[in-house]
RNA sequence: GGUGGGGUUCCCGAGCGGUCAAAGGGAGCAGACUGUAAAUCUGCCGGCGAUGCCUUCGAAGGUUCGAUUCCUUCCCCCACCA
């Protein structure tokens, strides 16, 4: 790289150390480079896109990946684009899929949409970013545009996709539709002149996919940066919201840590790189006293639930929430706010506090799904009634003081006997 | 369009006239253990105040004392052929 100036060179240093961090694949490289070089020298902010397509309510820890390196794209002055694939949603993206994806309608896709905004803007400033639905250019696309569209890509292209691949192998169906997905969204980097689009490592070729489009439309490709796919809960599958793997950040401080805590012992350290802001050297403690074994990996998990309910709840939320967990698990104590329910709740739920049939006050409150799966928790020891165990399904009760029922480790319910 | 093979409970998958609420595995839930998690072991895993009753095996009909199992039609999937 050669630089016109020395102030160049360290303002292009300084935005391309933030830039790379984290990042899997920048391709191509050098064009990237070049790309960053020319916003500084003529100050034209470099236009950003990633794309979400409302397909569930949350937005969980997985997007924030995403959402926090737009994030520095934005704090260093470059225009970020949302586009929020209200079309693509329809369509569903077969990235990584094994399966086609159910289609939802209009409305569900629109009321997600909400959601998602507001979340977004959690992370993100909202004064500085712009927002498009791809429906904005494809509600009134001619369907010769899809056609010659389709007239960039060979089926063969389509179909070496790993997870097409996988299908057709295996006699999964695939639908046709699916086969357009990444020329959607390639038409959505033309439609707004994306100079960057960012996504997770799967997103690959669909990323691609948006250079050969915008070629085809005789416009400069853009360049992608794809960034590593955050682990669920369960330590195997990617972080999301239909396999119920997720952290929703817009969950209580409470549930947050609680899930957090759960994670695998070997995902700590990728949730701190991933998830997190915590600088490099911390980085680097934390890979070395995970690896030395010279620290409780539970103290660090505990400060990683720490500081991401503090990055998504106000202030002092983090180590509430922690002793919360503590009190709870640790010292298997009461939580200190535990759902109340009172003699007059009760009847209004069919149930007589003088004659209490424990299944039924389960089930009725919630805590249970159904009567049989409190009569299984309850045979299955995972019952107290004011720490006392009950054993007996048909156990009933007078409520004559107040009482804390306690189902499983973290179901709660105080019963209030006015 | 033709020929063949399929659609089973959250998922995979056995069952092929009664012994089927349906083997086995996975996931999940609860318990034990524990420093959180994991691993391991145990139990549960359609609904019902429950040694019985009700609703399930793609859909609708039919045969039968009896159907997840047999027949008919329909819907959907896969393979090969066109």
């Amino acid at each position: 790289m050669e630089f016109d100036s020395p102030e160049l060179k360290k303002e292009f240093e300084h935005q391309w150390q933030i830039i790379s961090r984290g990042a899997v694949e920048i391709i191509p490289e050098d064009e990237f480079k070049a790309k960053v070089i020319r916003s500084i020298k003529e100050n034209k902010p470099l236009r950003v896109k990633q794309g979400f397509d409302p397909t569930a309510p949350d937005i969980h820890l997985g997007h924030t990946v995403g959402i926090r390196k737009l994030k520095q794209f934005q704090d260093l002055g470059h225009k970020i684009v949302l586009i929020v694939g209200d079309y693509t949603g329809l369509v569903g993206d077969p990235s990584g899929r094994s399966e086609t994806r159910p289609m939802l309608s209009y409305d569900e896709l629109m009321a997600n949409s909400e959601t998602y905004q507001k979340q977004f803007f959690k992370i993100l400033d909202r004064s500085r970013t712009e927002i498009h639905y791809n429906g904005e250019w494809f509600k009134e696309m001619e369907f010769i545009k899809y056609m010659h569209l389709a007239t960039k890509f060979t089926v063969a292209r389509l179909l070496e996709r790993d997870d097409f691949a996988k299908r057709f192998k295996n006699g999964i169906p695939i639908s046709v539709h699916e086969l357009f997905y990444p020329l959607m969204q390639a038409y959505d980097s033309v439609a707004i002149r994306a100079d960057i689009e960012l996504g997770a490592t799967e997103q690959t070729f669909n990323l691609l996919a948006g250079r050969t489009i915008q070629e085809a439309f005789n416009m400069e490709p853009q360049c992608i940066l794809t960034l590593p796919i955050l682990v669920g809960l369960d330590g195997q599958r990617r972080m999301s919201k239909s396999l119920g793997n997720y952290i929703g950040i817009d969950e209580s401080p409470r549930e947050m840590f609680g899930k957090v805590m759960s994670i695998p012992d070997e995902q700590i350290y990728h949730y701190f790189e991933l998830a997190t802001d915590v600088s490099l050297e911390e980085l680097k403690k934390i890979r070395a006293d995970l690896s030395q074994n010279n620290i409780n990996p539970m103290d660090l998990k505990k400060k990683l639930g720490e500081t991401l309910v503090d990055m998504y709840h106000p202030g002092g939320s983090g180590a509430e929430a922690r002793q919360e967990f503590e009190r709870i698990f640790s010292q298997k104590q009461l939580p200190d706010e535990i759902p109340e329910i009172d003699s007059r709740q009760l009847i209004e739920l069919e149930i007589k506090p003088e004659a209490i049939y424990l299944v039924h006050l389960m089930t009725k409150t919630g805590l249970s799904k159904s009567n049989g799966e409190a009569r299984k928790l309850i045979v299955g020891g995972g019952v107290y009634l004011d720490n006392q165990r009950i054993t007996d399904p048909d156990f009933e009760f007078k409520l004559s003081r107040d009482m804390v029922l306690k189902v499983g480790k973290r179901r709660f319910l105080k019963l209030k006997a006015k």
